[in-house]
DNA sequence: GAAATTCTGTTGAATTTTCAACAAAACGGA
DNA sequence: TCCGTTTTGTTGAAAATTCAACAGAATTTC
């Protein structure tokens, strides 16, 4: 567990948690890693919702795939960053999305129950990983916000320039590498794919941007 | 503040709080009760995140505005319920959003710092405000996922057939009434509201549906 | 109760998206 | 390096959306 240690040190759930109290925290948590393979379930739609997880190495998306089959992505989970809290929390009965690991990646599982509720060790730390899955769930709130903000533009090219300009933004340059490749970017735009490769193309003959692969230059 | 009782035990961020705690809990935390008639702006786009908002009486709208004059709902809030509190949690500089009166409306308004510092007072009511607003974030949450699900489907129908389905489930009956005018489920979906008026008209025709204003039945 | 305002449904034209199919490029594994 | 797979870009046709304009219905205001 403890080679884990540098991630969650970056993880927004563990903030105010010492080094030393970490450890017997995660025991206690019954924090458990497993091992994904890219393109692999880590949560599957429908379940039942008791974990939340925690990437420690490698990525994952929350996808959400319709009776036609058409995927959306929902949102991207990095290395050290934490998903499947909110269904947990609010204890929902039936998971309406899936977890996918996007790369060979580790997880840390843990029930939320053993978080939200105190146990019988009578554990000091409830309060403040509850505090601190308040921020993290005020935060993915925010980032809802924005995603709405981008997909509730109409064309392909304000969806696509909105993004990117929020892209840019967070960069702090006009250069920047977003983490999606072209099919990915669709599904998460909520556009079709070659359109979108169409109005990339579009663009960068009009001047407005330069790209290359997963990079972009807005001009 | 008495009379408002009535309506604050229902709201989510009082649950397990006595009646008797709550007046002296209000007091501490500097609740403030606002009328809004109709139309007036209750939280201003860019405006500070400070507060966070409950609905004593009437209702509210979510929205964002682009700088092409779209207009998009991100939900609605009715009585007993309360908004803006993921910024006001998150901590943001400037909100992205909009609140507006839906009719003439009271608000109570509360400083979030409040709830997330401890006082001087040392009240103890701190740990429960924090855990309900993570239920309430939590919840809030899957409302997004829902929503994203609506607006992600690619057409009109499908988006207004996906919005009423959940409906009816949520009423549990194949009739049921929705919160929203036509251009405000225009804005909700996220599409065209004479595109919307025309998809009804045909879904009517095919037997589909039946609908009278904001009254609509499943076939 | 009449007038003014708001809301809803309809229509056709212009724009845009989706869909399917294919070829070129990039990538990964043996 | 070669081969198979995946990703990306292109294209044209079909389908759907948006936009603007208008008329009738419903609602509000005085």
């Amino acid at each position: 567990m403890k080679k884990y240690f540098n991630i969650l040190r970056k993880c927004q759930l563990f903030d105010g948690i010492d080094d030393n109290d970490l450890f017997k925290m995660l025991t206690c948590l019954g924090a458990k890693v497993i091992e994904f393979d890219k393109k692999y379930t880590i949560i599957a739609e429908q379940s039942k919702a008791t974990y939340l997880g925690i990437v420690l190495s490698g990525s994952a998306d929350v996808v959400q795939i319709d009776y036609y089959g058409n995927r959306s992505i929902l949102s991207k989970v990095l290395t050290s960053e934490i998903f499947a809290e909110a269904f947990a929390c609010a204890g929902v009965q039936s998971i309406p999305i899936s977890v996918i690991a996007n790369e060979p990646s580790e997880i840390m599982l843990i029930d939320a129950s053993h978080i939200l509720h105190t146990c019988s060790n009578n554990c000091g730390f409830h309060q403040q990983l509850i505090f601190n899955l308040m921020k993290i769930l005020a935060n993915k709130n925010l980032e809802f916000y924005e995603r709405i903000e981008i997909t509730s533009k109409r064309t392909t090219r304000e969806k696509l320039l909105t993004y990117l300009g929020l892209q840019a933004k967070r960069a702090g340059s006009n250069q920047f590498y977003i983490p999606f490749n072209r099919q990915d970017l669709a599904d998460y735009l909520e556009v079709d794919r070659s359109g979108l490769s169409a109005e990339i193309s579009k663009l960068r003959q009009e001047g407005v941007l330069n790209s290359r692969k997963n990079q972009f230059e807005l001009l």
